[in-house]
DNA sequence: CCATAATATAACAAATTGTAACACATCTAT
DNA sequence: ATAGATGTGTTACAATTTGTTATATTATGG
């Protein structure tokens, strides 16, 4: 079994159970303890799971705080909860506004309607909305905030270079990370 | 059952139920009292609920979520207007609760408190409340947010470093935070 | 007020779990 | 081929959790 593999089913584990016992683990796929213990320590560091005395348990999502004046729906794309420091928001022809959850979301809406005539981003560091026009996106580093794979907004991008080089991934224009997004999302590649 | 995943089931219950009795409890898990009590120790330290004779009771405001309270008065350091991104909320003995703006603030009105049971920091990536005392603090990164130097916040460890790769600072925790911070603060070096 | 029962705390030992360091194997890219 | 990166297991040691015991502290009913 691989070992990206493994942890997976660990993740997959953690999220169905609400937590997950290194013992248990150990037994269970035929590993030491230390080699779980690295399982764990590689998904805490992602902040997909919490590292806790004797195991792992759930992240709790519940604390992040909703947007100011966010709309009930939540994001347009995937439904999930609005939050502050991934915000974006596209404005369509029509008046209406539309609000995503991180620039995942966004950008997928961004491609997948032509009504769209201007988009607003929140910068992952100021907190600043932004032109995404004018923004610098970094998609894919080894962060997981909302949706996979992440994507961060910048203003400007000497600060998503430098984020880059402790956090990998790549920085791109909004058209680019459309592009790049699309293709890892595909289906049937 | 892992000690973490007790310790949040006796929170629900409390917050819940509003109280909870410490010989109910030891029956309930199987354990003994004196695990119960320092199941409740623990969550009075953290400012999640309040130990009493024979139990525990909710704590008066359910939610430490600075946001949710009232952030009417603004930094009890400097001033200054709350933010959520940089949140720091130090939990007094007396039961009140400070607000800071960010770090800065909040390391230097930890510093200058004897009577703080508790203190509560928003991680910098992911935007959840951690306690201080297990956060790793990013002391003069190249990144102007708030007050200055600037100290940013991390749930990880791990995490902190790769943001130091590229904003440079040093990476501590908040004792080390401190000490750095009373010193770079200091009128007559 | 005092006696008594219930609860809280401190200190210790035992068991479990976490972590660091090292050796070794496998894979990758130049 | 070879150097480097990554993953794994073993070992030794540190840290956490837990129960027990003994000793405070608190509550309550005379």
């Amino acid at each position: 079994m691989l070992t990206e593999e493994r942890r997976q089913h660990i993740l997959a584990q953690i999220q169905a159970a609400g937590k997950v016992q290194a013992a248990h683990l150990a037994a269970h796929f035929g590993v030491s303890r230390m080699t779980i213990h690295r399982d764990l320590a590689y998904l805490h560091a992602r902040g997909w799971a919490r590292k806790v005395f004797g195991g792992a348990v759930a992240m709790e999502t519940e604390s992040v705080e909703p947007a100011a004046g966010a709309p009930a729906g939540g994001c347009a794309m995937c439904g999930a909860r609005l939050r502050q420091r991934t915000a974006f928001v596209l404005q369509c022809a029509d008046g209406a506004r539309l609000h995503a959850c991180c620039p995942h979301c966004g950008l997928m809406l961004l491609a997948g309607r032509g009504d769209v005539v201007s988009a607003l981003a929140a910068d992952f560091l100021h907190g600043r909305m932004i032109n995404v026009r004018d923004a610098a996106f970094l998609v894919g580093p080894e962060l997981s905030l909302c949706c996979a794979p992440t994507i961060l907004c910048f203003a400007s991008r000497a600060e998503g270079e430098r984020f880059r080089q402790g956090f990998g991934g790549d920085l791109l224009d909004h058209l680019q990370a459309q592009a790049s997004l699309q293709q890892s999302m595909a289906l049937h590649p």
